[in-house]
DNA sequence: TTGACATATGACAGGTTGTCGGATTAAGAT
DNA sequence: ATCTTAATCCGACAACCTGTCATATGTCAA
């Protein structure tokens, strides 16, 4: 978290700052960033850099949060429009991402997501875990679809969920299309939702 | 992947290397572990590992490699004793990592994961997936448990397996216990098992 | 005016990485 | 035994990066 310092700045050069920020992390992966090429970009001295954010690691983690944030709102909407159906405001999660031919603002958080997939996951993800992001989108989820049997099912259930659509973004950029990658998004999905146990748990050890 | 001189090496220089690297990831997380460390405590000039290793990543990958190799036997060995049962071995995988009181190498392993969970699975896990892993396991699992729609199904469920172990080992780290970790592991591996969607809602979310 | 406090600043120490060109060795070839 | 050629070794080096700290500057209240 910035320090208060941070905040009280003038909104000018504090914009500034996250803007040059921005444009680095988009530049170049995460390890690579270098706050040298940011506090120079913005014209801010490297003192006051510090005096604002104890490392890049809390820089990128308050951009992250940004995003998250308004990740969340778009995936609130989608619930509305979806009915609640969590499986699909994922998958619309995921179309989001890949089309990004959005506002400016999407198109740099997606850039930037996508720069950064091969590695920290564990960055970009909130360090509490999902849980926050669970309490406020519960009551937009239609939970009469959904087969929960403990309070912790619905957090576990989203991280599952989000490693997907992070997991599969990651073949979209490698290996071949986003259509394929998609393919396996929507196969995974269906994996989450029906349970990979065989229904009839037969009990001879016979193959297939 | 380490060039061919660094395998042409003698057997003792090249274990030299190996070990100091391992000492300096399990000493610090992957992104302060220092390349002149390693090579000023293994005694190799610094020319030298940039003739064997690309970069550090190159290095840890290729730690990362052999380890997973021998996660994969001993996989391999749950799966044998518990009668093909890919989750219970998955559970065994989990108490295996967290007990670590085994092998001085299995140990090693164990820190340097605990140490750099927080940050890239996407560098611990293999750049190709679980796929080479699958088809060297898939004669061991047994088939008739799971109910697979798909060629991928296996390789996606590996994925949310594995992800789910990590995931839970870095609860284990941080909150409470490890019990409260194992517990939370158990719930996602009965969610994988039954899925989520509630058994007599309509499918109606697959289109498009 | 004068403290007392928050904030600003940039020079600096200590560290890092990857490269490069000359030294050294190994392996044939003559 | 000597020469050739290529592979390997090596450490000095340039370029960079980060976090700190002593000093300067501003701000508000008494």
């Amino acid at each position: 978290m910035p320090s208060m310092t941070f905040f009280h700045l003038p909104a000018e050069k504090r914009e500034r700052l996250l803007a040059a920020a921005r444009a680095e992390f988009v530049r170049v992966p995460y390890e690579d960033a270098s706050i040298n090429r940011m506090i120079r970009d913005a014209g801010i001295p490297r003192g006051s850099f510090y005096m604002y954010f104890t490392d890049k690691e809390d820089l990128f983690r308050y951009l992250m949060e940004s995003y998250g944030q308004q990740l969340v709102e778009q995936v609130e909407e989608w619930l509305d429009r979806d009915g609640g159906d969590l499986f699909q405001a994922f998958l619309d999660l995921f179309d989001y991402l890949q089309a990004n031919r959005n506002s400016d603002n999407f198109r740099e958080m997606a850039e930037i997501l996508r720069r950064n997939q091969r590695l920290q996951p564990g960055l970009i993800l909130n360090r509490q875990g999902p849980c926050a992001i669970v309490d406020r989108l519960r009551d937009k989820i239609d939970l009469s679809r959904l087969d929960l049997r403990s309070e912790t099912d619905l957090p576990d259930l989203f991280h599952l969920l989000i490693s997907a659509v992070a997991g599969t973004m990651l073949t979209a950029a490698q290996d071949g299309g986003v259509e394929q990658a998609r393919a396996r998004l929507v196969r995974i999905l269906g994996i989450l939702q029906r349970g990979v146990a065989a229904k009839e748990a037969a009990p001879g050890w016979g193959q297939q």
